[in-house]
DNA sequence: TGAATATCTGAGCAAGTGTTCATATATTAC
DNA sequence: GTAATATATGAACACTTGCTCAGATATTCA
């Protein structure tokens, strides 16, 4: 299988995004649609800090897209391909 | 969706297997079939021993299996999830 | 306007990662 | 046995990562 260094780090760079825990259960909570920054705090129990510092990695990434009302930012997953790595990734660690 | 922790921290694990250029090219070149690590070293201009270190981690994930031969040691892909999984982020990072 | 709320941001730091280098182990050939 | 080859391993080090903390920005409400 052929691959360019820089399709190597592309690909690299999408798995770290899902590579740590953290971000792992921030896809699995806006599997069930959008989510604001305090309510996913919450249900992480993490900082607010904590988590927009990892949604920002995960927009750059083009994981989650946000939507902006008033003074709150609801974060949902921006393409089904997410779901898509996350249910498979989910299905190798139950029976792999 | 539902998660535990200790399946998040699984996930997370998974995609970090994946999350390094070097390893990401060392799957693409094992899937067209097992290597030796002196010649895993030579296509991706690597010293052995950085390969071999990659290899190790590999293999405690279970993403590959070595065979020994002589005095060489063959590494090949364990499953096809890691193909799986591996075609999925390249489709996405091509045409996302 | 000012206070309260929601989120974002930058600095700092402890912990983790990937490499190099030197050395160890294992196998083959002599 | 020794020498040569192939791989593995541990320590050291530079670099990265994810958090906390303090403070900035943006929006709403009185």
């Amino acid at each position: 299988m052929k691959l360019t260094e820089l399709k190597a780090i592309q690909l690299a760079e999408l798995f770290s995004a899902l590579s740590d825990a953290s971000r792992v259960r921030i896809i699995a909570l806006l599997l069930d649609g959008e989510m604001g920054v305090g309510a996913l705090a919450e249900k992480l129990n993490m900082t607010e800090s904590a988590v927009s510092h990892q949604l920002r990695g995960l927009r750059q990434m083009r994981f989650v897209r946000a939507r902006k009302d008033g003074r709150q930012v609801f974060y949902r997953l921006d393409d089904d391909h997410v779901e898509k790595l996350y249910r498979m990734g989910l299905e190798h660690v139950e029976h792999g």
